[in-house]
DNA sequence: CCAATATAATTAGTGTACAAAATAATTATA
DNA sequence: TATAATTATTTTGTACACTAATTATATTGG
């Protein structure tokens, strides 16, 4: 039973990832990428330390996908002066822009989805979402 | 709402892969590599294009896992002599032992993530993941 | 029979996830 | 003040997911 909702749960993210990055091809610029530029731009000189406490991602993918975000003018980084180990983290130009154009995206994209899917039902099914998804962060800690 | 229930589902399954794969790497065999080789030992000479169609996922993908898989002793392949396109490819010695003993182990590292879900709640949740796994088929089939 | 087409599988290239180690700077301690 | 410990981040190495291109073989229509 459980086996089967963890086969799913996983078969259901790979889908979500295939749906979208198809959409966001076009805009040359992926979902992990976007999730990053989204957390930057709430707040102007964030730092990769606080983007890693808002996301529970890995500290290596970040590195990662920073460096890409640079890369293509997406973000830009300013050493910190008070503490050189430090930097901080900004949005370029058009990249506020690129967020909204891509939030439209993704309302298009998973408008269909939740067809044949009660309001209470989608309720339902996050609030046992989230259980399981606490008892998976138990586990993951239990065994450190 | 689903925008909601596509970033939890996303969570929930990577930290699936990452309890797992904690587990696993005491064997020596990654997640995916076991879905693969149980595939493979149900149907001794089975090929690539077949455990496509069973799994969903990406031939060039199958392809470097049925490699390491080859690497690793697990499975080896035989060349068709009938179509020489096609490889059928068998589970080595061990490795049905080494699937029934990552059972067990699955077995207890999902035991505590249903705590407090009953039987019913698991059995509508995985109805209403199986529609929204449907509805994001019938999506990306129709984006091509 | 042969050129066009289809099929099975691999290869190359990009991006992501994660562990482990390295680097560099800061803070705590003897 | 020198040394140790901690912190922020990057690098390295392995495995995967996905796309596009390629290889090798089979099949089919003219």
């Amino acid at each position: 039973m459980v086996k089967e909702m963890c086969y799913k749960l996983n078969r259901s993210s790979m889908l979500y990832k295939r749906l979208m990055s198809k959409h966001l091809d076009r805009l040359n610029i992926t979902y992990s990428q976007l999730m990053v530029l989204r957390v930057a731009s709430q707040e102007p000189g964030i730092t990769a330390k606080e983007i890693l406490m808002q996301m529970d991602t890995d500290k290596a993918t970040l590195s990662g996908v920073l460096a890409r975000l640079e890369r293509d003018n997406y973000i830009y980084r300013v050493k910190n002066e008070k503490d050189k180990r430090i930097q901080n983290i900004f949005v370029s130009e058009g990249s506020e822009k690129l967020c909204t154009e891509v939030s439209i995206i993704e309302k298009a994209c998973i408008s269909d989805l939740i067809k044949g899917i009660t309001d209470e039902e989608a309720e339902n099914f996050i609030a046992i979402l989230d259980r399981f998804i606490e008892n998976q962060v138990l586990k993951i800690e239990e065994n450190f």
